[in-house]
DNA sequence: TTGAAAGCGCTAACAA
DNA sequence: TTGTTAGCGCTTTCAA
């Protein structure tokens, strides 16, 4: 069984009060030099490490941050947690990861854990199932802190980070349409969310700059995001079976993406001759792709870290916040092979 | 400032001692029936949840489990993540990731911080730059659970779980080989990782089985394991300059493949006409790349599996456990463009 | 069947 | 300058 050294060991072998021990260790001054040296050589001698789980409870605080995100194995998340980690790491913050895995159950479940004292405060993007966000609401009325990024609600008042996903996708559709595609699918995630009502907008507003009709029949919305390849196979069949079908697809997330170069790729699809391809994805490897893809980068490292410093400052601020903030981020539109000109 | 309920409240509120609360609670016998529904019904009703550091400090475990990786944006990781997570989530254990970033440094920094009793054992991965483990011998001898996986120590006794380097290293050789490629280059990480000596020895293996000898010259190691991308590109740019310069890569790891494929494409080389490749990859884009990659997959989110559950049965253990095991999964190799005989 | 009290590791107010 | 004590939330003897 493992037992780490506690105060107490220290206060018996050197035969002083656990107080002036913890008086010691902490630099107080009413405390002598000699009693202190000794107390720090000894503590350094046997490797003492405070017990966080005790100071939690008398602090009242773990600075601990929980983390709410769909999922980590995926470049876009992987690289907020990142950018997360950078900042909280330097702030003296652990960092506890949870994944929904697109489950609402799941989220709330999480939820509950990490709060409950056990983190400070919480950076979350929303599960693609959830809508109903009381879970956040009540421990956000009682007092936790809360950031939301990416996949942000509406209801609660707090501090966001998110990208410009109208821009993004705005851009992105821009592109296409200067490329000479006209008719432009769109592949996106759960329509509630509000990065697919951002980039529906987006898409939207770049057909009605160039006067191209709206069709509602191009939208196909991948409930789980593209977690389920097979979401994607079906959405990306209906549309190459469509009696006027589109001439490119516009993809609204990262697996969607990669999703769909996979599935059209399986029906025998040439890209971009068949099927341009323009998507948001944070992949490394977008250049490498046959063909090398066009798409849109969010700044997802940088989100992470001020989303962070947002929480970070909601915690040790000594008076409660009233004025919140939405930082919105620049994307970036990579220009490659997929949706060239045939 | 959150202040969840406690204990004290709903004993404040119902007229009752903290002890009959808890009592009820935890469904104790030595209580009336009726009290106990009141109480429930309260606890309910404010949606009280206990507080899971009061709990550790009094149970003297966190039922939180540590992870120690390089990094986890990078497929092999973030599936093994994935792994343990499944298996934790449903034993009860919470789950803290850390990543070393590589380097010896932050490892131990994180290492120290998870120990502690903030949690209650740990799964770990080596950094690249970790030589030393006395950081995890320290604490291993007295009494933390400790499991290793993928990047795995010699010297401390404990369960371990990896894939099966060796074999998978050989069949990527043979592969190549018997494609006709008989100058294969060696592209890996730092020297004294245990993954990189079980693949060299792999691919060494594959080279003798076949009567080619083997080039010192041929083997490169990139320290950070490609985390800078510039130490590839240096790798790769020395060895196609060699007098007599191989004809195909056996790259041992998932950025070490990719930023091969990149720098391979900065210098103008075609894959695999000039030089072929396989690798080491957890990428699940393979096949969309150009030309799609051969590689060596590992089954990463079933070893996050198995080593969770190996931490577990030594966390729930009544006795020490002496007989420690090592276990050994078997890769997959899935040959594709990248390897092509020309 | 219930309550009082001690204790987990640590800090801080108060005493000496 | 140091020691004693109470308390953070909870469980668990021991008493009643």
């Amino acid at each position: 069984m493992y037992e780490p050294y506690t105060i107490k060991d220290i206060a018996k072998a050197l035969g002083l009060s656990t107080s002036t021990v913890s008086r010691a260790l902490r630099g107080s001054y009413e405390i002598s030099q000699e009693t202190k040296k000794v107390v720090l050589e000894y503590a350094e001698k046997i490797n003492y490490r405070p017990n966080p789980i005790a100071l939690s409870l008398k602090e009242r605080r773990s600075r601990a941050i929980g983390i709410v995100v769909c999922e980590i194995a995926n470049n876009f998340f992987s690289q907020i947690i990142n950018g997360i980690e950078s900042i909280a790491y330097n702030r003296g913050y652990n960092v506890i990861i949870t994944q929904s895995h697109e489950s609402y159950e799941r989220e709330v479940v999480n939820v509950q854990h990490l709060a409950s004292r056990s983190v400070d405060g919480l950076l979350v993007s929303l599960s693609s199932e959830t809508i109903d966000i009381a879970h956040f609401k009540h421990l956000h009325d009682r007092g936790l802190p809360i950031v939301f990024f990416d996949r942000i609600p509406k209801e609660i008042s707090t501090h966001k980070v998110r990208a410009n996903n109208f821009k993004g996708a705005f851009d992105a559709t821009e592109h296409l349409i200067l490329n000479g595609f006209k008719k432009i699918a769109h592949l996106t995630t759960a329509a509630h969310l509000s990065t697919t009502l951002e980039r529906l907008e987006g898409y939207q507003a770049a057909l009605q700059k160039y006067d191209i009709p709206f069709r509602s029949e191009f939208v196909e919305n991948c409930h789980q995001g593209g977690k389920i390849s097979d979401d994607i196979e079906q959405a990306v069949y209906r549309q190459i079976n469509l009696k006027d079908p589109a001439t490119a697809f516009f993809t609204a997330g990262d697996r969607l993406t990669i999703g769909c170069m996979k599935a059209l790729k399986k029906f025998n699809i040439s890209v971009p001759s068949q099927i341009a391809i323009a998507g948001f994805t944070n992949s490394d490897a977008t250049d490498l792709l046959n063909p090398s893809l066009t798409c849109v980068r969010q700044p997802a490292f940088e989100m992470g870290q001020i989303a962070t410093e947002m929480l970070i400052q909601i915690l040790e601020s000594r008076y409660p916040i009233e004025d919140f903030e939405t930082k919105t981020l620049d994307t970036e539109l990579l220009v490659r092979d997929s949706t060239k000109a045939s």
